[in-house]
RNA sequence: CGCGGGAUGGAGCAGUUGGUAGCUCGUCGGGCUCAUAACCCGAAGGUUGCCGGUUCAAGUCCGGCUCCCGCAACCA
């Protein structure tokens, strides 16, 4: 076996701490189109990806549920990987942060660098809020309070380990400014620059304040910082310090991730392997953010978008292809529904899938299902083969650049071109000359060709395409193993080859069809959400009850609006003076949004008034104001009667 | 002055080292009938957010301004 060259490829390794939504898949399948490619190509590749599973906030999100952090996050964890199989993401492995392999090798890097000298004990210095149990940099504070609860922070020193990272700063600028590829794209590296010019401080990588992490090897007291702990999975998942030929994929080809954590992967980590003598790996490239309608995705807005809807109801391979088309790879792009049912219906209905069905249905008809043989190739057919040929040679440019949406579109222009061909050469004119036949064959032939390079060069982002081509215009002896250059030049003899007109292979989404079948979707899913609730509550019945005592430690009271006003400098922030039966209490509430101050005074709302008074923004709130509200809508729960400001509420 | 991104025909976007604007969708007109009401041809539509500068020449470089958006902070 020669010795092949090898591709090693990651995402970043996500936190489940939630269930991934598509800004993940988009990532995942990005990083999947070039793995499948470079696959074609004849490389070893290693497709990495997995999950982050340390840190303060999985052990706090787990605690809320009252499971161990491994149960919580073992739950998410198997979601992510079912995603990856409806995604047919064809990873080689699939690293978690929890397993033993790669806390070793963690371990084993933390002792290194320690030893080499470049982590060192030191006191971290910060405001530390002891009902928070959180440290707080100077500018995180809030007008020198907490900027979590509001109340006073103390000027604490704390033990911690540092990692020397300021040392290697000139050194990272230096190779950062040799390789122009090194960070991509460009207005990212100049983001970098800045930032490394700006000052590098050196990096605390052990936390004491919670303890779901990795120990330091030498001192339990001290949890290794999750970031510190993750990067390190590039180099665990292929075995460093153990697996020397494994090894060998080192230094990875590509970093793909969003744009928000490219600093970590751009200073941090190129930092720590130089500090373990490791090379730096060759590309870290952040793509932009997927923006929707109304604004950027996130759970509390309730927009986020589910990769396995989306798959479920329009399949795989649009959906991948949608993805990779529609975003400008550097830049964050827009999406909704409609666009994605414009882009399947257009592309791959009326271009790509509408191509392979007029084909196939004149092969049928005119050749009794069997791919005809050649006759004399005129310069109109080798025009279509040239343009086979760019696309083939286009194609692979642009995914070698992760330039997706050109890759994409330098194999729609062999598709527009094939269907032009079949307008300009009038099959169906030839068929009704007998004289005709052998040009007739020629034309259904070079269609057929430009068919197969066409799925072949798509086949990297549309991981089912060719299989089910296959199922219809059966040009593939076998569908395993399809090389690259099998695509171009057309050399194997595809004639005689049978055809079979079967269902559309990218049928159209009719708009009114669409809509009852996004009502019938929505139902289907508001139902799997309550059986899923329903579900969740049997198995919590017991810990989801809380008596009668509990509910009265909760004070509630009619309190009259005296005054109200917006809070400057916040926008969901009101702040506002009630009555609570002669009593005056000032409560901030985030209604701002849906309330003019005005309407809101005068009215008798519902207030908790023995909540714990914190500091929004500054201003001390002495309760909390009941509303009830959804994505959409906020309403305030109002007594409408004469009942007066104080009166308990039970 | 917290950090960053953007402003290009109706919509969504491209525009490499500066040389009188491209793509997809949509619209309008025509053609064809093999096909998934698809396909093919043609047309209309932009003073490239505003102001100034550099230059023989700027969407592309420089300075200033306006407006959007994301992060951060605030939903007790």
């Amino acid at each position: 076996m020669p010795n092949k060259p090898s591709y090693y490829i990651t995402t970043p390794i996500y936190y489940p701490s939630d269930n991934l939504h598509i800004g993940h898949a988009y990532t995942t399948v990005a990083a999947d189109c070039i793995a499948r490619y470079k696959r074609m190509q004849g490389y070893r590749v290693f497709y990495l990806t997995g999950t982050d599973e340390h840190g303060q906030k999985i052990e706090k999100s787990a605690g809320a549920n009252k499971q161990a952090p491994i149960d919580y996050v073992n739950k998410i964890v198997d979601n992510i990987k079912a995603l990856w199989v409806t995604m047919h993401i064809s990873n080689d492995d699939f690293i978690r942060t929890t397993e033993a392999r790669h806390e070793e090798v963690v371990k084993k890097v933390f002792n290194k660098i320690f030893e080499k000298g470049d982590i060192y004990i030191s006191e971290y210095e910060g405001w530390y809020c002891t009902p928070c149990e959180t440290f707080f940099t100077k500018r995180q504070l809030h007008e020198g309070k907490c900027p979590d609860c509001g109340r006073e922070v103390e000027l604490l020193k704390e033990e911690s380990y540092f990692f020397n990272m300021a040392k290697y700063a000139p050194r990272l600028l230096e190779h950062i400014d040799k390789n122009p590829d090194f960070i991509q794209p460009e207005s990212r590296r100049n983001e970098i620059l800045n930032f490394i010019k700006g000052g590098l401080e050196d990096l605390c990588v052990s936390r004491t304040t919670f303890s779901w992490g990795i120990p330091v090897p030498f001192n339990e007291k001290h949890v290794i910082y999750v970031w510190f702990d993750a990067l390190i999975n590039y180099l665990s998942a292929i075995g460093y310090g153990s697996d020397e030929e494994k090894f060998e994929f080192w230094p990875a080809d590509v970093h793909l991730m969003a744009k928000d954590i490219i600093r970590f992967h751009a200073i941090i980590w190129p930092t720590m392997l130089m500090a373990l003598d490791l090379p730096l790996p060759k590309k870290v490239c952040a793509h932009g953010w997927i923006m929707l309608e109304d604004g950027k995705m996130s759970k509390s807005k309730g927009n986020v978008v589910d990769p396995v809807i989306l798959t479920n109801k329009y399949g795989v391979d649009a959906v991948r292809y949608f993805l990779l088309k529609e975003l400008s790879f550097g830049q964050d792009g827009n999406y909704s529904e409609d666009m994605l049912v414009s882009r399947i219906n257009s592309d791959l209905a009326n271009d790509l899938g509408n191509l392979i069905s007029r084909t196939v249905a004149m092969i049928e008809r005119y050749f009794q299902g069997l791919v005809p043989s050649l006759g004399t190739i005129l310069d109109i057919d080798k025009e279509l083969e040239k343009v086979a040929g760019i696309a083939y040679d286009e194609a692979a440019l642009f995914l070698e650049k992760l330039d997706f949406a050109n890759y994409l579109n330098a194999v729609q222009r062999l598709v527009a071109r094939a269907n032009k061909y079949i307008d300009e050469n009038e099959p169906w004119r030839l068929a009704k000359d007998e004289q005709e036949n052998s040009r007739l064959g020629t034309v259904l032939y070079y269609l057929v060709a430009s068919i197969k390079t066409a799925v072949i060069l798509l086949s990297p982002a549309m991981p089912t395409l060719i299989e089910r081509t296959n199922e219809q215009l059966a040009v593939f002896a076998s569908i395993k193993d399809i090389k690259w250059e099998d695509a171009f030049p057309w050399g194997s003899d595809i004639s005689g080859v049978k055809v079979k007109k079967a269902q559309a292979l990218f049928p159209r989404i009719d708009n009114s069809a669409q809509e009852t079948q996004e009502k019938m979707d929505q139902q289907a899913e508001k139902k799997e959400k309550q059986a899923k609730k329903a579900e969740q509550q049997t198995s919590e019945e017991e810990n989801s009850y809380i008596s009668m005592e509990d509910f009265a430690k909760v004070d509630l009271r009619v309190a009259r609006v005296i005054s109200c006003e917006k809070m400057e400098k916040a926008d969901k922030l009101l702040i506002l003076k009630v009555d609570v039966g002669g009593e005056e209490r000032t409560v901030v509430s985030g209604i701002a949004k849906h309330y003019e101050p005005e309407n809101l005074v005068g009215k008798k709302v519902v207030l908790v008034a023995n909540l714990k008074p914190a500091k929004l923004r500054g201003t001390l709130s002495q309760g909390m104001i009941l509303a009830a509200s959804d994505e959409n809508e906020l309403e305030v729960l109002t007594i409408q009667s004469g009942l007066d400001a104080g009166t308990r509420i039970k």
